[in-house]
DNA sequence: AATGAATGAGGTTTCATTCAT
DNA sequence: AATGAATGAAACCTCATTCAT
């Protein structure tokens, strides 16, 4: 009765197939709703959206919390891919960093779900992206090694330095005002991290 | 009808002396309990730490938001301030903003209150400080003006630039994480802004 | 300090002039509001259209149900002097009776206050003016008592039905609906107590 | 997904069998606290009447007013199906209207909560039992009809005056006060509908 | 495993009344 | 005597989380 053929133990996430499907149902109706209202959004609002019960998101994620969480390390997932994909291509190193920045930013520029939950969220959602984030900033640092290998990265900037300075373009991304524009800012900040 | 000798007709803020007292302390009280738990901090919680009943707070400042949004006010009008007494200086233009900027950061961090405000409010908090804010605007404008003449500002970044970049490093304090630091920045704003 | 020369005392009501006027001009206020927003109209706003503070208010009325009460006396007062004056009428005591009625609820359609005031309120209210109505009930008896011996009247009602009946006209006034027209209950009720 | 046995898809109310004796029992509790206390009872005093918390009552009931009218709508339902079943009792129609009024007043003045929730409340809670009422009115105009054929029912009144009459009943079910009796008041109304 | 009804602490705001000025 | 700022006990309502079905 509990021990189904298609269980593969040891595998991450849940496991059952519809649960599965349940897991990423939820994960995307929680990056509609907190990308459509911002992370006062309800629990309600996000089983609403994907389409199941309350229970069953929290049967998922604890938590209000853990749930933005996972919003946020699932990009940062994503950021890393894309690292790994940048150390690949053959290039000048400072300009393959400018354009993984660009993408990784273009990326959640799109998805406002994260922004907001970083936003609107305590240090405990950080926490729960900690691993995931440190992996990008590992990558990131190989990048950058070699940027100052070829002269064109400032000298005294590190990999620790993009998640406050990629923070402070999201605050951009979440903050609609006058002259507040995200794109601007970040060639800003890549400007500031160019060796002269 | 009353004729009170300390009253001063035309002088912001209520008349008698001790609404005008009872004002500022909440605005303390609210400063201390939003600096200390952030913009979910609660009203009872601000009367009780400025010593008042709920009712008396919520006669000074009709909302929540309206209270949060005169506390960025006030920031902004002492950011003014200080820009006011920029323009004053003798000395090169550019070192003097970027002085400025230094200054006002320091303020900003050492009055968290205000940060957490911005962060985790609406834009209604930020429209009830717009005017104070576009002040502001104004003044680094001048200092600005001045840097460019002398060559040592970037050309292409204005006074409006300035808002989204001190928001980011707002957000750079109020969420504090590994190799989070305002001050390095900051620091690397500053030299983003410099002509080269 | 105390012992103005106009202080006149055991008359009734404030003594000094100006608070005899204050507490018309509360009763005058008190009318209006609470004809326009029912009885849940607030003591501030009755003070504000008054032209005084809360607190004068309170001086004259120690509650609010008090100056509600108030309120429903003078309205009874009024109408016992218009009862007082139908009593000198010649004419068939039924129809000066009919007429009084009549009267009377036009005077109280005109001034709401009162309706509110008897329907949204306690019990206490109407204790405040009990004497008062009891004076009205008292006139009305005799021009009844006229009545039945003429043999218009129908025997079997009294004096004491009337505040009843008109409290149930007065539920018409109140209340708008469809089909609800108190000119229309008040002629109903009026053939009601005519003998047939 | 719930494929109980005990569902009745297509029936009013909430599907759940607990959902449904929580609908049931916020309504008893309610009807309780309102005639204990009227209109100013407050939601958590029916929550804690019902036995359920206050979230509860409003799943349930989105707002005081929507209690109140479903209250009101629920008793005009009842006066609705008294009223179907006098059309088919044989005799003297008006007899047959004024024994419908007579019960039906008796049933209200034996559930002085409704009496409460109209007096107290403004015209939302009227509107909610709108189609309620209409349905009434509708049925007694038959009955009306009938008896004025039988030339037992006085010509001029009609279905849409018993609203503002009992309305007025009510108001002397509502404040009692000396010579206050519905049960007179209530036959004065039907002798004036009578022809004469 | 899924559902969604239930929970209830806590949130903001109101307003009759008091009291310092 | 007059003022209106202050009070604080509710009032209504929300929503993250639990739990019976």
């Amino acid at each position: 009765m509990s021990t189904s053929a298609t269980d593969e133990p040891g595998s991450p996430g849940p496991r059952r197939a519809d649960a599965r499907r349940n897991h990423e149902r939820i994960l995307s109706g929680a990056r509609e709703v907190f990308a459509a209202v911002g992370a006062e959004a309800q629990m309600d609002d996000v089983a609403r959206r994907a389409g199941v019960g309350v229970g069953t998101v929290y049967r998922h994620f604890p938590t209000k919390e853990a749930l933005m969480g996972e919003l946020v390390r699932q990009k940062f997932v994503v950021f890393s891919q894309r690292a790994r994909a940048a150390l690949e291509i053959e290039g000048e190193p400072f300009e393959i960093l400018a354009e993984l920045l660009r993408g990784n930013c273009e990326l959640a520029g799109r998805d406002m779900a994260v922004q907001h939950a970083l936003m609107g969220a305590g240090p405990e959602v950080w926490a729960l992206a900690g691993d995931a984030q440190a992996e990008l900033v590992g990558l990131a640092g190989e990048l950058m090694a070699r940027a100052r290998a070829a002269g064109t990265l400032r000298r005294d900037v590190g990999p620790e330095d993009l998640p406050m300075l990629m923070c402070g373009v999201s605050a951009t991304m979440a903050h609609p005002g006058p002259g507040f524009d995200w794109h601007r800012h970040l060639e800003l900040v890549i400007d500031a991290l160019r060796a002269r």
